[in-house]
DNA sequence: GATAATACAGACAGGTCTGTCTTTCTGCAA
DNA sequence: TTGCAGAAAGACAGACCTGTCTGTATTATC
C-alpha cells in the first residue's frame, strides 16, 4: 500500500530528500548514492527524473525559489498600498528566518559559491532569483516616491543578502530590530521625488 | 638556479596557487593534484607544508584575512579621527573591489558556504573574520557616538557582506554611490547620542 | 489475463579524490 | 668530501563519485 507511487511521487520524494541534504550539507559534499539512500529509490529512477546531479541541483534551487515567493507574495499581499509596510514586513520575516535552527545562509547564494561556472544550470536559476528581487524591490521602491528608486532597490537587495550570509555574526535577538532599523533607514535617505 | 629553493619559498608558490584556484574554481572543485601541478611541487612537499586539504583551505582564508586587513587599516589610517568619513572610504574600496575583473565574492563567505561542517579549521578562520569586523565597525559606530553603536555596526556589516555577495546583480558603475550612500544613510538613521 | 510503464536492487565501469610511499636529485654545511 | 634535509616525480592504495546497465517486481490500463 504505501509503495502506491502515484504518478511522481518519487520525483516529488527525490526532491524533497535532496533539497534538505544540499541544503544542510552543501550540494557538492552530498553524493547521490546518499540522496537515493534516504529517498528510498533505486538510482535508474533518480535519472529517470533528473538528466545529471547538477539538473537535480537547479531542481532544487527552482523549489527554493518558489517557496522564497510564496512567503514574499503572502507577506506583501498583507500590506498593499501601503510600500513602506510592506518593506519593513520583510524585513521581520526574514529576521525570523534568520533564527530557525539550522539555518545555513540562502540557498541560492550557497550554491553559487559552490559553483563558479557561469554556465551551471543551477548558477543560471540563482541569478534569475536575485535579479527578480532586485524587480519587485523596485516595484516597492517606485511606490515609496523616491528621487531613485532604482539604488533604494538596490541597496534593500544588498541588505537582504547581507542578511542572508550574516546568520553567523548577527545573533537571534537583534536581528528584527537590526533590520527593520536599517531598512527604515535607508528609505528615509532616499529623498522624496521632487524634494 | 630557478630551484634554488630558498627556506619555504615551496610553502609560499603553494600556498599563492593554491589560493587563486580556489578563489576562481572554489575549494571543493580544486583538487590536490591540479594545485600541485600549477605550483610546480611535489605532491610530497605540499604535505610536508599543510597536514591536510583542509588545512591548506584555511591557510589559504588566513591568507585572504591578512590582505583584507591590511587593506583595511590602510584606508583607517587615511581617515584617523574622523568616522564618518573612514566608514565612506570602506564603502568605496569595497565596491571598488566588487568591479574587479573575475571577482566572485567574499572567499570567507564562499568557503564558509562550501563546507557546512562549523568544525572545519577555515569554517573557524571565517568566523573569526566576520567577527573582527564587526568589531571594528563598532570602534567607528562609537567614535560616531550613536545611540546604539552595536546595532549601526551590525547594520553595517550586513551591508559590507551584502555588498560582496551581490555583485551578480548590483552593476559595476553603480555600486559606489550605491554603497556610500547607504552607509550615510545608515549613520545618519541612528540617532546622536542624547539627542 | 496481457502489455507497457515505472519502480526497486544492485553490480559495474571509468574516473577523481586524498594521502602515503619510494626513488632520485640538488644544495648546503660540517 | 661526506652527510643530510628538502624537493621533484610519480606510483600506489583505498575511498568515493557519477552515470549506465541488467534483471526483477509492481502497478495500471486495455
Amino acid at each position: 500500500m504505501p509503495p502506491s507511487s502515484r504518478p511522481s511521487d518519487v520525483r516529488e520524494r527525490i526532491l524533497a530528500t535532496a533539497a534538505s541534504l544540499f541544503y544542510e550539507q552543501g550540494a557538492r559534499a552530498v553524493g547521490i548514492d546518499l540522496v537515493i539512500e534516504r529517498a528510498k529509490v533505486a538510482k535508474a529512477s533518480l535519472y529517470r527524473h533528473f538528466a545529471t546531479k547538477d539538473d537535480l541541483v537547479a531542481a532544487f534551487l527552482e523549489l527554493e525559489d518558489a517557496d522564497f515567493w510564496r512567503t514574499w507574495d503572502a507577506v506583501a499581499a498583507e500590506h498593499a498600498g501601503d510600500p513602506a509596510a510592506e518593506l519593513e514586513a520583510h524585513a521581520r520575516w526574514i529576521a525570523e528566518r534568520l533564527a530557525r535552527p539550522g539555518y545555513r545562509g540562502c540557498p541560492q547564494l550557497n550554491v553559487a559559491a559552490e559553483f563558479a561556472d557561469p554556465n551551471h544550470p543551477a548558477r543560471r536559476v540563482a541569478v534569475d532569483h536575485k535579479r527578480r528581487m532586485r524587480a519587485r524591490l523596485r516595484s516597492s521602491a517606485e511606490l515609496l516616491e523616491v528621487a531613485d528608486p532604482d539604488q533604494l532597490a538596490g541597496q534593500l537587495t544588498v541588505l537582504f543578502n547581507g542578511a542572508f550570509v550574516s546568520s553567523g555574526v548577527i545573533d537571534a535577538g537583534e536581528a528584527e530590530a537590526l533590520l527593520v532599523m536599517a531598512v527604515r533607514a535607508l528609505a528615509a535617505g532616499s529623498a522624496r521625488r521632487g524634494a
